[in-house]
DNA sequence: TTACGACTTAAAGTCGACTTTAAGGCAAGG
DNA sequence: CCTTGCCTTAAAGTCGACTTTAAGTCGTAA
């Protein structure tokens, strides 16, 4: 009675039954009991996805999720667990503050600054400067709808 | 004489010729000259490039960076170019901060108080507070190498 | 019996910004 | 004449997190 199908369980969690398929696929989810081949879950999956949702929202990719639940010594507390990779976690959102905030000065500086005519005047004045500092490691900031 | 080859550019700008190449193709450079069937730039494109470098180091797309030589009308100076994509783009990066900080908040605050010994019990905690509040606008913070 | 709705799988598609690969061209030097 | 090295193109591959598609299965209700 309480054995919940896919879309049941993908209703109360909010994902796509595509997307749970996917997490048993890339073994972050456990196979699931087939009846009839149906995959039937209980009430425990639910736990288990609450907390990759809880990791997805906090910046965790679908790997460090992994890392959560199966790359540790057994015997690890869940507390322990998530200290280890919220410090990772919050060092590298740090870092991509710093990042951001350059990202702001610089354009903010560009917007009192740059009076040219023409973008290749503009553009004049950016190579001379030796712009290719930075560079190394910038990083793209993707959208994702999330649904 | 003052005719550069397509690895010469890169090599000044920092890209890969590839890059450049790829940069044709979608309409962010013009088609270059051919002699010989081979690409011959001068010093303009250098200019060019460095204006689309600035850009992708401030967070534009290259759709962006499309709009701002071709999405305008053409009298627009390109310090009102700058000024209205900047003021875009600053609005982007803003809420990205803030999505930065609700994940920082989260991540301290789950570092502080949580004891649990498995993440089951973990996760029957965060299903119980309906963790599916904000999922509807998360985003992705996917890195690049930038080489 | 047949239609329906919900499920199954494997494979391919999506997005962005490129890179890599495969197959070939062209000019200069030995 | 042939090799070397740099160039060309179109097409396919990459990464992450899925979604979409195509083709098929299962149980139930009419």
């Amino acid at each position: 009675m309480s054995q919940l199908t896919i879309s049941q369980v993908a209703r109360q969690v909010g994902l796509q039954p595509s997307a749970i398929r996917y997490y048993e696929q890339i073994g972050i989810l456990l196979p699931a009991q087939r009846i009839g081949g149906q995959r039937r879950y209980d009430a425990s999956v639910l736990h288990r996805l609450a907390v990759i949702q809880q990791a997805r929202q906090t910046g965790f990719t679908l790997d460090e999720i992994r890392e959560l639940f199966f790359g540790f010594r057994e015997a690890a507390t869940a507390s322990q667990r998530w200290q280890r990779l919220s410090r990772r976690k919050l060092a590298e959102l740090a870092e991509l503050t710093a990042q951001i905030k350059t990202m702001q000065r610089l354009l903010q500086k560009m917007m009192e600054c740059c009076h040219c005519e023409t973008l290749d005047q503009c553009g004049k004045g950016i190579f001379k400067k030796g712009f290719a500092e930075v560079r190394a490691k910038s990083l793209s900031l993707n959208r994702r709808t999330g649904r």
